[in-house]
RNA sequence: AGGGGCGUAGCUCAGUGGUAGAGCAGCGGCCUUUUAAGCCGAAGGUCGUGGGUUCGAUCCCCACCGCCCCUACCA
């Protein structure tokens, strides 16, 4: 196989050829190193000239050749191993000419191990006086421009470990995100709750409210849904006596695809039996505060323009968000009793979108089959929901549209639920989880009677029948990981902090398609000829 | 899906209705403390694809393809 740019390509191949010619070993096994370039720099990044020569220290340094400088009969070059770059220096009388020719084969980008004692150059640069020269692995291919780094971005989400060699920004954004989710771990993991994994095919959808991936099972004949929420197997287990139980892991969702939505995106839920939703707030506050304190240090985070500050959480109903974020020209806020009043929602929608059409912004969309409930949050959406720019608990949902959350003791209508928005992004979902099974039957049969491609198409009857052993009052989260890994990198779109987001298929493998060689998952007796 | 933007050397980008330009990378040469090393030299292009207007199109027009952004579904 050859790939692009030829020449280069080609080049480099020659090269190889003359660097095995030296008597060079192409992919030697082992390199026996003593530090990364990362603990080099730790470690003698503060030792004066004096003290390293006095200190005489050898090391043994391996990374993939990033700058090289040639001089005739020396050279400097920069190493980059565990994010860290370091110099090194070559000379012809320390070497030997087998060495430096080899050196001078050396292309950016190639892998090699150096060794040598330390000291520091004219202009003051810890520096490895190289005493020893090892190819450890040729680069046939060219690393990312040195001055911009990679900018296609299309090349970049395509071909991550570019990005990765080219970018810093990339390598970090990644890095946080590890450490992120490491803290969450911790988090959870300090207050007693186990780490489950619960199954990815689902046999009936649920948990959620999505157009699912759908696959088969040969063997058993059986089509499954990829996971569009993790819910419902979680709170199997609170049955079941895991009284607090969380999982990280992937759900999938046939929808579209934008700056905020991947098709496979990590969720964080969590499950706390003997506690309610307004507990999970707190929790919610207290958890994200100390991320933000730990991976940003600090409560003020930076995202584009604004600052998001950590340190304060604002708690708003439903209703009182959409009377907040009214629009003065629309006329009058709407009260709280007619949002609450039946058939008050559809006159509030009507007026509205009156000021929205003359305005020419978005209307609440809604049709004679919207219920009160629905239209409630359809207008959160259109007036209130992007202005959530600071931490912000939305709380007091209508129950319709929210199928697994217990009602409130004082006002059936409503589900004991929350939402936190920030940046106008919705972050985590959280709510009193519904143990009434026969409550729990009615909103499952009314999902199935509404139909459409996101809701399920039976009834989950062994959910229903683990609620009948007994699930304990129990509180529920989710937290999409890939959103807050936005706001704490301050990332603007889902696919910077996704190693390898979903893109439209190539033209690469649409040329191969039509050259006859197979990329189809089909089974080899369905594939065509 | 609709609206907007972009597509020129391997990369980052200039540019013009009259046969295409820089820096970097690559190639040859000089250079034993450089660091966006430097200097000299040569090479590199179907200007996204197809059609149209024109004496002549990389440039103007149309269509298509690809990517990005915004809007709609969605978390």
């Amino acid at each position: 196989m050859e790939f692009e740019p030829l020449d280069q390509y080609l080049q480099r191949r020659k090269k190889l050829t003359e660097i095995e010619a030296l008597g060079h070993l192409a992919h030697p096994h082992r390199f026996d190193w003593t530090h990364t370039p990362r603990q080099i720099l730790g470690q003698f990044g503060d030792s004066t000239a004096e003290e390293l020569s006095a200190k005489n220290i050898e090391v043994r340094v391996a990374g993939r050749v990033v700058a090289l400088r040639p001089h005739g009969k020396a050279g400097f070059g920069h190493l980059a191993g565990d994010g860290e770059k370091l110099q090194f220096y070559v000379r012809l009388d320390v070497v030997g000419e087998n060495a430096f020719k080899l050196f001078q084969l050396l292309d950016l980008g190639d892998i090699v191990g150096v060794s040598g004692h330390l000291f520091r150059t004219k202009t003051n640069e810890l520096t490895v006086k190289v005493e020893k020269l090892q190819l450890l692995t040729k680069a046939l291919l060219p690393p990312p421009e040195k001055w911009h780094g990679l900018t296609d971005t299309e090349i970049r989400y395509r071909r991550r470990y570019l990005d990765l060699i080219g970018n810093e920004k990339a390598r970090e954004i990644f890095l946080r995100r590890a450490q992120i989710v490491r803290e969450l771990r911790r988090f959870f993991d300090e207050r007693g709750y186990v780490e489950v994994e619960t199954p990815m095919m689902h046999p009936i959808l649920g948990g959620a409210t999505a157009r699912p991936f759908v696959t088969h099972h040969n063997t058993l004949d059986m089509d499954l849904y990829l996971r569009i929420a993790p819910e419902l197997y979680l709170k199997r287990l609170v049955v079941g006596g895991l009284d607090r139980v969380y999982e990280i892991n992937r759900n999938f969702r046939n929808e579209g695809i934008d700056a905020i939505h991947q098709p496979e995106f990590t969720m964080l839920e969590f499950y706390q039996a003997y506690s309610d939703g307004p507990t999970l707030m707190d929790l919610t506050e207290e958890l994200l505060r100390g991320l933000a304190e730990k991976v940003c240090s600090g409560r003020k985070v930076a995202f584009g323009e604004r600052e998001i500050d950590f340190s304060r959480f604002e708690r708003l109903s439903m209703r009182g968000a959409i009377r907040k974020f009214w629009p003065a020209e629309a006329g009058a806020a709407p009260s709280v009793e007619e949002l609450a009043a039946k058939g008050g929602p559809r006159k509030v929608a009507a007026r509205y979108n009156y000021f929205a059409k003359a305005k020419g912004v978005d209307a609440v969309e809604s049709d004679e089959n919207t219920s009160d409930g629905e239209l409630i949050g359809e207008l959160f959406e259109t007036i209130a929901e992007q202005h959530l720019v600071q931490p912000t608990f939305i709380y007091d949902f209508p129950v319709e549209i929210s199928p697994l959350a217990k009602r409130r003791e004082d006002d059936p209508s409503l589900a004991e639920r929350f939402e936190l928005f920030i940046a106008g992004m919705e972050v985590a979902n959280g709510f009193s989880e519904l143990n009434d099974p026969d409550d729990q039957e009615r909103r499952f049969r009314e999902q199935v009677e509404k139909g459409g491609q996101e809701m399920p198409k039976e009834v989950d009857l062994d959910y229903i029948r683990a609620l009948s052993h007994g699930l304990p009052p129990t509180a529920g989260e989710g937290i999409g990981i890939d959103r807050l890994v936005m706001l704490l990198t301050n990332s603007h779109a889902i696919r910077e902090v996704i190693l390898f987001p979903l893109l439209r298929h190539t033209a690469e493998a649409d040329a191969a398609a039509a050259a006859g060689q197979e990329t189809s998952l089909k089974p080899p007796d369905e594939r065509s000829k």
